[in-house]
DNA sequence: CGCTAGCTTGACACAGGTCAAAGGCTGTGG
DNA sequence: CCACAGCCTTTGACCTGTGTCAAGCTAGCG
């Protein structure tokens, strides 16, 4: 029982992932007992490490278990900007992607846990052959295709915030996301979930100064909308931050 | 000879298509064939026309080999987010995804002729099965691959635009963006082109309203940057816009 | 128990939005 | 061939959302 150090089981630790991947789409015994073997081969990196730099692409699927990334760009003069938040369940990296062809990094925000799968061992599943690129190379082509259109959603919604969205709406609008992908994988309330976010992170997310988003949360809390302290977030009225974010949870279920 | 109204050769009139692709990776003799191909069943639109409207995936990819267009999404109270600049050479919809998660719609800018492939027929170069999703269907699997990387390049592009950069810093990006890739189709000399867009388009790429992009590209033509009239664009000083904007180009070749 | 990182608040500045009006340009129909 | 209509661009005056600067405050931690 090589790291179960923290003393949670292989299937514990990969809840996460597997929540995320079963959602997409129902996975099959043998890619469930892929996930778990996750567990058995993690890596762990402090805050601020940086978990991918530019135009590293790395060659296979690197999952975080535990802690909260990000995807970000640095401008030349300091100015950052964070594409996106990285949950629990989510990959790190472009998975379609080998090699990016624009910069960008992953940043750990918290303490993170990662996990990266061993050599593409076409165990039981999948049908997929060598050749078609990372996307299929580790037996979830399926899943990873899903993905990829589940993140492009999430970089559209994140076009529309910070191009036509004003501070008030764009705050809303990114708390209603979080939520919603905490809930994906169990790790949030009916109206309650845990963001290890500094305002600095929700600045260079939100494209905002600091000071204003502090401002922001103020009027949110004021508008008794929501609840905030250190990192508990408690979403007390969700159907008018709904309305007030314009927000729509993505389809997992396109065909249906 | 049926649909050769225009006087335009197939190789012609699927010139941008050929060019996109075989930049992201040089195409084989049979893909070559199957591009032409695409020149035997057009589809025509007019300005305004929807190409694609929300959760309407296209099971196959259609290319536009003439005129512009854009992605967008559209709030309840009317304000427009314009995701990305549609030109000739560049797919409609998101051939990786055939169905979105995510409200997003195709419009037509211009007059526009379209081409869509037809049944997957595996002639003679890919060896790829047909099981694995949209992506690998029509005998270009490692070309959709390339172009979604480049695509969601120029998205994560997009994000930096909007949230950290100034009006100024932006348009001069923007410009850039189009000046690049117009000249990877081959529409575009060493600093002029052609640019069929309303101040109001702008605008709604840019996340400003029509008034702030008039006077910013008053202020670049000021500024010596930048010669515009009608549609027609001169790039004045690429050096310097390119430090402006802090433009990197996408990189066509990662791996070397 | 002092330090540091993060949060909060106020005063003020400025980028960019809004409103309003006037000029082009182009196409169309009389 | 002119006149009108409509769309696009341009400009000015003014307003406001958000940024900047500066100063306390709080709380966890060495």
């Amino acid at each position: 029982m090589p790291t179960r150090a923290n003393g949670m089981s292989p299937a514990a630790i990969t809840a996460a992932v597997f929540k995320r991947l079963d959602a997409l789409k129902p996975l099959s015994l043998g890619q469930a007992k892929r996930i778990e073997s996750l567990g058995e081969r993690l890596e762990a990196a402090p805050p601020g490490a940086t978990l991918q730099s530019d135009g590293d692409g790395r060659a296979r699927p690197t999952f975080i278990l535990s802690g909260w990334a990000c995807r970000q760009r640095l401008l030349p003069d300091g100015r950052r900007q964070i594409f996106s938040i990285l949950i629990p369940g989510d990959a790190v990296g472009f998975c379609l992607h080998p090699s990016p062809m624009s910069s960008a990094s992953a940043v750990a925000l918290t303490k993170i846990v990662l996990a990266t799968f061993e050599a593409p061992s076409y165990g039981s599943s999948s049908s997929a052959p060598l050749s078609n690129g990372p996307s299929d190379a580790w037996g979830f082509p399926e899943h990873m295709r899903l993905s990829a259109c589940l993140e492009e959603g999430l970089l559209l919604d994140h076009i529309v915030r910070l191009g036509r969205q004003t501070a008030y709406e764009r705050t809303a609008h990114l708390l209603l996301e979080l939520h919603w992908r905490l809930a994906l994988i169990g790790q949030a309330g009916e109206r309650r979930f845990t963001m290890p976010l500094t305002q600095e992170v929700l600045a260079d997310v939100l494209g905002l100064s600091i000071v204003h988003v502090n401002r922001t949360l103020q009027q949110l809390r004021r508008d008794r909308l929501i609840e905030l302290s250190g990192a508990h977030v408690v979403m007390l009225d969700l159907p008018r931050l709904t309305v007030i974010a314009d927000y729509q949870p993505p389809v997992l279920t396109p065909g249906t």
